[in-house]
DNA sequence: CGCTTCCATTACCAAAGTTCATTCTCGCGG
DNA sequence: CCGCGAGAATGAACTTTGGTAATGGAAGCG
């Protein structure tokens, strides 16, 4: 296009890199693989035909053009920055208004969101509360994390996300007494425990039991929580024992607060899914976050693909 | 790459419709289509989800949102793009140093350099006198603009520039005098004449009646002149009658300050080449020296492959 | 002196950007 | 009021760019 200048990805990695004094870092912090801003400083020594880097071993030094050049861009560059974040940030495409069940939100959204932030800086997330049976009748929230089944919102683009795998937990001294004293051989002798139940999902037991081979149990569920929160709370307390979503009690088996005896890779068709109207579709910043979701969940461990159709209307 | 600026082409492609008031006249400026104008600025405003141009026929006038933007950028674009042109004008890579012979330069190529340093600002043209038998030892030039053929220099890498169509040439009056008279009936009638000829190429009469259909003339030649410019003024001074390279004489003619009888194609194996030694076959600035020498080239009604194979060792 | 850390390089792939050719739209003059 | 013409949009193909993943090589560090 007959420009003088090189391209903004390039300069960017220039600017960066000589900033961070590493093509490593400066990748990380553009979310690029490193091989990426080797080349575009690579394209841009080459556009103006003369070396702007000098690559010592774990460190960078600029050669004087390179010098020269940052000083003379870098600061056009960030103007340039901000008065695109400054327009991006009064568009209403770039806001992304989300509901989510308090406990996933504050167990396994919240922490990972930094990393969204991260990487789309120009998205901003605003929640709302949580309503059951969320309706997309009013003008918020765009989309809403919600527990269920593939085929619970017919009328919704759903995605599944996480949480189909479960997992029994208990308290560590628990587990300790019953393997002890041999009384948990098989799944069924949980049955002889104190159940705990989410008041919002009681059958969950029942599955559970169903999935790990005990197919005709009648569980007799003990008492019920009406949040996640509570129910960890419960079982930390040693009150009994609670089934639980795995990416829900996986930092806290991980920390050793609660131990999980017959950790089977057990699956339900419930979990946690990502649901929007289908009028929402092209909504930029959903689709943006909807992507990050399902990589981010596809990273944790607990990850199950309930059916190959999940994501419907695309 | 995780960033909040638009691509540098459609910052520029905005810049320049703003400024100008008009896609196509942008387009122009860059070097484009307007197509690429408009989709670049339709890119832009996907980018920002809100538009930025109002596009009344006749007349572009800003958004709110694009006057601030415009402002907020014009300025930092503009020092990203003037410093990228300092770096590139202390590159050696971007300078061509050319030879040229004379005449060919300042009738045909001098008036068209405009042209290229509009599409390739950042080429820095150095011309240096025209030596015969350029041997390219010395450091300059890097090409040369030749006359001969294509085996003429066999060690070096050459492309047919134009000037293989002759064309007799005279003083309107005399043109106007002979055909009343009707003594040109055919080109063997030239021969009566005073052939005026470059001494540099004492043969062109010959080759010229050749080519014409009198295939055994022996031409008597007048006067010799060393100059193709000089040539020209003999035959405004009706001296005589010469044969020269159309691209050389085209706008004398249709100035109608001299007159060419017997307008037939004649080509001939000789012409200008663009000479350049394959050691400089990657030097990036004659590469696209010699792309737009010969595209211009080819607009010239006067163009004739001499043969396919014309450009050797690409 | 191996080991780690960082950059370069290779092969490959997806997406961005351009072009050409055509279509659409609007304001203007007949 | 209609048709015309300038200028922008659009569709389809193509080229270039920018990126990933994986591998290789050299320089410091322990």
């Amino acid at each position: 296009m007959r420009l003088r200048s090189p391209s903004m990805s390039e300069l960017h990695a220039f600017a960066t890199a000589a900033r961070l004094g590493s093509f490593t870092r400066a990748a990380e912090e553009l979310c690029v693989t490193q091989g990426a801003i080797s080349r575009a400083i690579a394209r841009l020594e080459a556009h103006f035909g003369q070396p702007l880097v000098q690559r010592n071993a774990h460190r960078l030094v600029l050669t004087a053009a390179g010098r020269g050049f940052l000083e003379a861009v870098a600061g056009p560059l960030a103007a340039i920055e901000s008065a695109s974040a400054a327009l991006l940030a009064g568009d209403r495409q770039h806001h992304l208004t989300l509901s989510a069940l308090p406990t996933l939100a504050s167990v396994w959204l919240v922490p990972r969101l930094p990393d969204f932030h991260r990487r789309h800086p120009d998205i901003r997330l605003d929640f709302v509360p949580y309503r059951r049976d969320e309706d997309f009748s009013g003008p918020a929230p765009d989309a809403a994390l919600l527990a269920g089944t593939a085929a619970s919102w017919p009328n919704l683009q759903v995605d599944y996300v996480i949480g189909s795998e479960m997992v029994p937990v208990c308290h560590p001294e628990r587990a300790r007494l019953r393997h002890q004293a041999g009384q948990w051989q098989t799944p069924a002798d949980l049955l002889q425990e104190p159940l705990l139940f989410h008041t919002g999902a009681p059958a969950n037991w029942q599955h559970w039991f169903h999935a790990a081979g005990v197919p005709n149990a009648a569980p007799t569920l003990a008492t019920g929580f009406d949040q996640v929160s509570i129910l960890v709370q419960a079982v930390k307390a040693d009150i009994g024992i609670a089934v639980l979503q795995r990416c829900l009690v996986r930092d806290e088996i991980a920390a050793g607060r609660v131990v999980a005896p017959f950790d089977l890779p057990i699956r339900l068709t419930r979990g946690y899914f990502l649901c929007a109207p289908r009028e929402r579709r092209d909504h930029p910043a959903l689709n943006r976050f909807r992507q990050w979701l399902l990589e981010t969940a596809a990273q944790d461990p607990d990850v199950a693909r309930i059916r190959d159709n999940d994501s419907r209307d695309r």
